[in-house]
DNA sequence: CTGTTAGCGCTTTCAG
DNA sequence: CTGAAAGCGCTAACAG
C-alpha cells in the first residue's frame, strides 16, 4: 500500500541498507548508486517512516519547545527563534529536525505531561522557555523528569528560566532581578516615592525575581514599599490590578507592571480613571515586546533579547554551539526609557 | 538499559500484550490485573516508546499545527485554542495527543517540508492555519501533498484558509472578503472618500480577499480606489507603508491596514508626521487582537473569532466534532467600531 | 479475559 | 563500497 524503503531498493536495484545509507548520508555510497536511489525515491514519491526510523536508530529528529502561553508574543518570539535555527536550506531529508512547540498554558501538570510525551517520542532535545513554577513538589518532579530525559540522551535547554542543578540541563537565564532593580531605580531617580507594583502570578520564578529587584532598589534608596498586587500575565489582570492599586492608594505616582501586556491593561484602567500618563502616573513594563514602542505614550520597559536567547537555545539544541561554561549563562536586560515615565507631579 | 514493556510484563507477571492493553485502555482487562500492571509501570518508571508504538500500530498520537508566524498572536491564539482541545484532565497516557506547532515563517518551502516531516511521523491530524500562498506551482504541490497525507489516514483541517478541493481536507474559512467590505463601508458611511490601503503580502489569500472586500465596497459606492501599498504583516511594514501612502497622497483621510499589527505601525508613522488619529486621519485594522482595544485611540477593526475557530479545528482533529456539511464552514467577522475612526475633517 | 505469534519499516553490525 | 541478517519495542490478530 504505502511505499516503503524496500520498494525503493527494489526499484533502484540495490539493497535496503544502501537506500538507508543514501537517505541518511552518513556513510559512503558511490555517486552513481546514490543517483539511482534518489531517482527511485522521487519516482515513487517515497517518504521515510519516522517511527520505524526512530525505533531502529533509537533516536528521533524531534525537538520539543515548551512554552507557558503560546498566545503571548513573549513566548512566540522565543519559540520562533529556536525553530529558526533548525532545518537547513530546506533540502531533502538531511539535517531536518521537527521543532515542535508545546503549550503548557502555565500548568505544572501539562508541563510534566508534555515532557513525558516528548520522552516517549525519544526527542533529541527539549527547550523549556519562560518562568518556572516554584512549588516544591512540582520542582522535584521536574528535576526527576529532566534527569531521566537527560539520561535517555535528550539534550535539555532551559531558556529564560533558572538552572535546575544535577540534571545535566543547560540554562540561559534572564537577569530579571537586575532588570527589575534598574527599572525601579529609574523611577526613583525621577523622584517617585510611591510606586505601586503589579506582580505576575505567585510561585513563578520570573515574578519573584522581578519583584526582588524592585525591592532591592527600594531598600537601597531607603524608600518604603508601596502596594503590590499579584495576577496573571495578561492585560485583563493589569487592568484590574491597576484599579485595585488606585483604590488602595490614590496617591501612587508610578506603577510598575509585571510585563508589557499587563502594563497595557494598567494604562487602560488609569485612563478610565481620568489619569494622564505620564503626567499623573508613570507606568513601566517589562520585556519590550514589539508593540511597546508603538503604544501612546511609548512604554518604558526592560528589553529582554528574546530572539537572541531563543536562537542560542536552538543552536545548542542542535549541537551547533558549545554549552556555556558551567552550563549556565545569565542574559542581562536593557532599560528602555520612553514616554510613559516622567517626574511625578509636584 | 532503558525499561521496556517486556520488563513491565515480567514484573507484573503477565504477557506483554496485556500490558499493552491496559496502557491503551482499548480492550477489556481484569481490574486486578490492570492494577498490578499499573503498579509495575510506576515502580519501573516506565515510559512507552512512541516510535515503536507508532510503528506497530501504524498511527501516532501526533497532531501538527502549521502557523505562518508563531510570534504573531493571530497564530498564537489559534494554535493555543487547537491545543486546548487535546489532552483531557492530564491523566496518565489515555487520549493524550501531542499537539505540535510548526512555524513556517510564511515560507512555502517550509510549509511543504513540515508537511513531509509530519507525514513521516504518521501524524494523526494536521491543522493548517492562516492564509495560503497563491503561487500556482506551490498550490499544486500543496494539493498533492494534502491528498497523499489524507490517503495515509491523516485528517487535515484548514483553519482560516480557503478550501483545497479534492484533497479530503476540511476548511474553516474566515470571511475576509465580507469583513473587508464592511470595514470600508463603515469608512464610507463616515464620509471618507480618499482611503489609503495597506495590504498584506502579495499572493496571499488573506491579502487578496480583504482587498477584494475593500474594492467591492468602493465600487458599490461609486468611489474611486486610492493608493494601495503591499507589505508583510508586521508593524514595521505598517510604519513604512503609511509614510509611503502619505507621500503619494497627502490628502488621505483614512487608512485601512491589513491587520491590527500593521495598523499600529501605521499609527506611529502618522503621529510622527504630526497627524492626529482620528481627527486628521482615521485608521482601521483587522483581526481584533487583544491589544487593539487598549491602544490609544482604541482601534476600529474586524473581529475574527480566532479562539473559537482554533478550538473547533482542534475538536474536528480529535474526531470529537462532526465535520461541517460540504467540508467547508465560513466564519464571519464582526465589525468593531472604536475610537480610531471618525468623520473626516471638513 | 489473557497468552502466543508474527510482523510494522528501518538501521546497523558483520561479512564480502 | 554493498548486501545479508538480526533486531529496535510494540501491537494485533488469533487462539484459548
Amino acid at each position: 500500500m504505502t511505499v516503503t524503503l524496500a520498494d525503493v531498493a527494489a526499484r533502484a536495484q540495490v539493497s535496503p541498507a544502501t537506500v538507508s545509507r543514501v537517505l541518511n548520508g552518513n556513510y559512503p555510497v558511490a555517486a552513481a548508486t546514490r543517483e539511482r536511489v534518489l531517482r527511485a525515491v522521487d519516482e515513487l514519491d517515497y517518504v521515510l517512516n519516522g517511527p520505524a526510523s526512530a525505533l531502529a536508530a533509537a533516536t528521533s529528529d524531534l525537538v520539543g519547545v515548551l512554552v507557558n502561553d503560546i498566545a503571548d508574543p513573549f513566548f512566540g518570539i522565543m519559540a520562533g527563534a529556536v525553530q529558526s535555527e533548525f532545518g537547513g536550506p530546506g533540502g531533502r531529508a538531511g539535517g531536518e529536525r521537527l521543532a515542535v512547540v508545546c503549550n503548557t498554558g502555565g500548568s505544572p501538570e501539562r508541563e510534566l505531561t508534555y515532557l513525558t510525551l516528548l520522552q516517549r517520542q525519544r526527542a533529541a532535545a527539549v527547550v523549556i522557555t519562560g518562568g518556572a513554577v516554584e512549588d516544591p513538589a512540582h520542582a522535584e518532579a521536574m528535576a526527576g523528569k529532566l534527569r531521566r530525559l537527560g539520561e535517555a540522551g535528550t539534550r535539555i535547554i532551559l531558556c529564560g528560566r533558572p538552572p535546575v542543578p544535577d540534571t545535566g540541563s543547560i540554562a540561559l537565564t534572564f537577569d530579571n532581578r537586575g532588570g527589575g532593580r534598574r527599572l525601579t531605580e529609574h523611577l526613583l531617580d525621577l523622584g517617585h516615592r510611591c510606586i505601586g507594583y503589579i506582580a505576575g502570578p505567585e510561585e513563578r520564578t520570573t515574578t519573584r525575581h522581578r519583584l526582588e529587584g524592585h525591592r532591592d532598589a527600594l531598600k537601597a534608596a531607603g524608600v518604603d514599599e508601596s502596594e503590590t498586587v499579584h495576577g496573571p500575565y495578561d492585560r485583563q489582570s493589569g487592568y484590574e490590578a491597576a484599579r485595585e492599586l488606585l483604590r488602595r492608594d490614590p496617591d501612587v505616582t508610578a506603577i510598575v507592571a509585571a510585563n508589557d501586556t499587563v502594563a497595557l491593561g494598567a494604562c487602560a484602567a488609569l485612563r478610565e480613571a481620568g489619569l494622564r500618563i505620564p503626567e499623573d502616573v508613570s507606568v513601566a513594563g517589562f520585556d519590550d515586546l514589539p508593540f511597546s514602542v508603538d503604544v501612546v505614550p511609548a512604554l518604558t520597559t526592560v528589553r529582554l533579547p528574546l530572539h537572541e536567547a531563543g536562537a542560542r537555545a536552538g543552536r545548542i539544541a542542535m549541537g551547533r554551539e558549545a554549552e556555556p561554561p558551567g552550563k549556565v549563562a545569565v542574559i542581562p536586560g536593557e532599560l528602555m526609557v520612553r514616554g510613559s515615565t516622567a517626574r511625578p507631579r509636584a
